[in-house]
DNA sequence: AGCACGCCGACT
DNA sequence: GTCGGCGTGCTC
């Protein structure tokens, strides 16, 4: 009776799980909600943690079937600006609202905090003296209360010996209250000691943070010309403006320096967001950003979607690195989204680099953002000298990979007692094996893929599933034994040459594969700095952001790995790492020299890097994008449909093709044979839609989807908007 | 993302 | 006969 007298509200609930809309939800008595509001909702069998998204849509039929909201949680609503952004990332990227909804719920496990507890003195000594207790009550005679483990680590005694002091009452255990997540950092804690140049790029980036209101700016510095201390400045100004900072990071995990260098700074290390953070210290942060008590966040790309209180600048460092687009689940990238999460909340972004992406150098020289450069490496440093080794002419031996030329500069480095980097992007020994008799080549059986030979390990690894099998001794083609040569380098093989050429060197492979840890690595990279290694051998992951005091060489083992697949991106990024890899070197010094082994010296990436200019190598890039109406002037999504059937994932892919809208403006091309053919024992198939840069592509491809064939079987169909990666 | 339902093969 | 594999579809 009173359900008809006094109808109960009735609210659209987004919840966080793979589902485009919201659904209804009455609203028992007793709890008052309003978009945003975090709310439980039952679903299904089960209870979630959803987000009021607006007034109840009417629907008839269904009105019989709602179910009440379970609870409101206790915590700050979503706010408008974060609704829409969610609303907007779907809305172009084709993600389902739900899964990006997800991304800003990652709060982990709230409740009560586990408590910590330490001792203090409470009462007499005990009745037996011994000389553990006798170290005890001298560390604790201040009566200050010590978490457990600090005393048994200052004392020298066992956890038991505390445990019978407090039996015996002359120690007593209190509760802590728990540990601040992040102090507050310090804007004034060190005055900046600044070139010209500098002063100037700090002047206007914190006028612009003082300014507010929305702005892209590009922060253009060469490494070493100490870009990070000058957008450290408009972090200043916001954290004196009373607002919090996100810095976004391509890699958070080979962030160690960062956050000292924020120390160094700002009195304080900040508060880091990533995929490891444990749960625990993931619900803190979570609730210090949404309770305002944590001001700087340094982050990976998920940091993006956190729900900050009042979110007053966007920093996003390496712009141009491409591990900011997210391949799985919701295909986005971070760079793009987060422009457009700053426009949302009105606020100023800085996207820093060296090397800018297209994107971004195109818009800034047409003036929609914003340029500060810095010119000069800081101190007069000056950047390193590039020098070509031709492989077609001074190549080195058959078998070898190290050219004479390059052998001899770093003979000469360790002479001077200098490091050395050698870089080669290529993970394990040799990336394939062949039978040399009747020529059989290792694949995975998955994969269209060889098989990489990793020899510290022992194992022929695939890098695309992970697939891996020991070397085997008989060819399974044509039986003969012990047949099969290592073609082609790897650091692992890198390392066998360095061993013969320099055998008094001490030398460290690093590649992702060999890291056992995070902790290990950040040691093997302090070691590193602190020059216990002569000769480093290292993949992409000696690229980005570690500065090494003694290395002033680096030599780049194949330059040409990267170009000439296929991939539209190929010259930019190999432009982008090249570049990267080499500003590694004479930071310290600043007689830096990096050499490139290539066999194509004339390339327009290697006669850029060679004459240091950059402008030659954008003008040349924007002038090619433009001609192909490639991005930035022009859209690009891709389609790729992928099962375990060749023929019955190619029909898909065929009717899904002719499925296609009609309009003009469109250009659809395939299907055809990805590169990366089978994966994982998935087919796969391409297809690549093309449009003019004002046009709602993200539109289209929705239609485009509804329009397409049902999905059966185990077929599946991604769509990447913006694609930066072609395989 | 769960979870149930339903249809097929292979065991007590 | 029933257990359980996973492909399919639904959740306000």
């Amino acid at each position: 009776m009173s359900e008809s007298l006094f109808p109960r509200r009735v609210v659209d609930v987004l919840v966080p799980l793979a589902l485009d809309q919201a659904y209804s939800y009455r609203v028992p008595p007793g709890i008052e909600v309003a978009p945003g509001d975090v709310v439980v909702v039952p679903l299904g069998q089960r209870e979630y943690t959803a987000v009021v998204w607006g007034e109840g849509t009417a629907r008839p039929g269904l009105d019989n079937r709602l179910k009440d909201i379970v609870a409101k949680l206790d915590l700050p609503p979503l706010k408008t600006e974060l609704r829409q952004f969610i609303d907007w990332v779907s809305d172009y990227t084709l993600a389902a609202r739900g899964t990006v909804l997800r991304m800003s719920l990652r709060m982990g496990e709230l409740g009560p905090e586990k408590p910590r507890y330490a001792v203090r003195l409470a009462g007499p000594p005990p009745q037996r003296m011994t000389p553990a207790r006798g170290r005890v009550l001298a560390l604790m005679q201040d009566a200050l209360a010590r978490a457990k483990a600090e005393v048994v680590q200052e004392a020298g005694v066992s956890s038991g010996v505390i445990d019978g002091l407090v039996d015996e009452g002359t120690l007593e255990t209190v509760e802590l209250p728990p540990a601040p997540l992040a102090q507050p950092p310090n804007p004034d804690f060190l005055a900046p000691d600044f070139s010209p140049a500098q002063r100037s790029g700090a002047d206007t980036l914190r006028e612009t943070v003082a300014k507010s209101g929305f702005s892209v700016t590009l922060v253009d510095g060469v490494t070493g010309s100490g870009k990070t201390e000058v957008y450290f400045e408009a972090v200043a100004e916001n954290i004196r403006r009373g607002r919090q900072t996100l810095i976004l990071m391509p890699e958070i995990a080979l962030t160690g320096q960062f956050l000292d260098r924020f120390a160094l700074r700002f009195g304080v290390r900040p508060a880091e967001w990533h995929s490891q953070l444990s749960p625990r210290k993931r619900a803190r942060t979570y609730a210090g950003v949404t309770a305002n008590e944590i001001s700087v966040v340094v982050g990976a790309r998920s940091a993006l979607f956190l729900p900050y209180a009042d979110l007053g600048l966007i920093i996003l460092d390496e712009e141009h690195d491409p591990a900011y687009k997210q391949e799985d689940g919701a295909r986005y990238h971070a760079r793009d989204m987060a422009v457009v999460r700053a426009r949302a909340a009105q606020i100023p972004i800085l996207l820093a680099s060296a090397t800018p992406s297209v994107e971004t150098e195109v818009n800034a020289r047409r003036n929609r953002y914003r340029r500060v450069h810095l010119p000069e490496r800081f101190g007069g440093q000056l950047q390193p000298s590039i020098e070509a080794i031709d492989l077609k002419r001074e190549g080195p031996a058959r078998g070898r990979f190290i050219a004479p030329r390059l052998a001899e500069a770093v003979k000469i480095a360790l002479e001077r007692g200098e490091q050395a980097l050698l870089f080669l992007n290529r993970r394990g020994y040799a990336p394939l094996t062949l039978c040399r008799s009747c020529g059989h080549r290792l694949q995975c059986p998955n994969c269209d893929a060889w098989l990489v030979d990793h020899r510290f390990k022992r194992r022929l690894v695939c890098h695309l599933c992970g697939f891996s099998m020991p070397p085997p001794n008989v060819c399974v083609k044509c039986e003969a034994v012990d047949s099969f040569a290592a073609v082609g380098p790897g650091v692992e093989r890198l390392e066998e040459e360095v061993a013969t050429l320099f055998p008094a060197s001490r030398v460290l492979v690093l590649s992702s594969d060999l890291v056992e840890s995070m902790d290990r690595l950040r040691a093997e990279l302090d070691d590193v700095a602190q020059g216990r290694f002569d000769i480093i051998i290292g993949t992409q992951l000696v690229a980005k952001g570690h500065n090494f005091p003694k290395l002033n060489l680096v030599g780049v083992v194949d330059a040409d790995l990267g170009l000439g697949n296929g991939d539209p991106r190929a010259t930019e990024r190999t432009f982008q790492l090249l570049h990267q890899v080499i500003g590694r070197a004479g930071r310290s010094e600043g007689f830096g020299a990096g050499y490139l082994q290539t066999h194509q010296p004339e390339h327009p990436v290697m006669r850029a890097l060679i004459a240091a200019d950059r402008e030659a190598f954008y003008s040349n890039e924007i002038e090619l994008r433009e001609k192909s109406a490639y991005p930035p002037f022009g859209r690009l999504a891709g389609v790729v449909v992928s099962g375990s059937d060749k023929h019955a994932t190619e029909a898909y892919a065929r009717r899904f093709a002719a499925a296609a809208p009609h309009d003009t403006h469109v250009k659809v091309l395939g299907p055809a044979e990805a590169p990366l053919a089978v994966v994982r024992g998935r087919f796969r198939f391409r297809l690549l839609a093309k449009s003019p840069r004002n046009y709602d592509l993200s539109a289209y491809l929705r239609d485009w989807r509804a329009a397409g064939p049902k999905i059966t079987g185990n077929l599946k169909l991604e769509i990447d908007v913006d694609p930066q990666n072609f395989s």
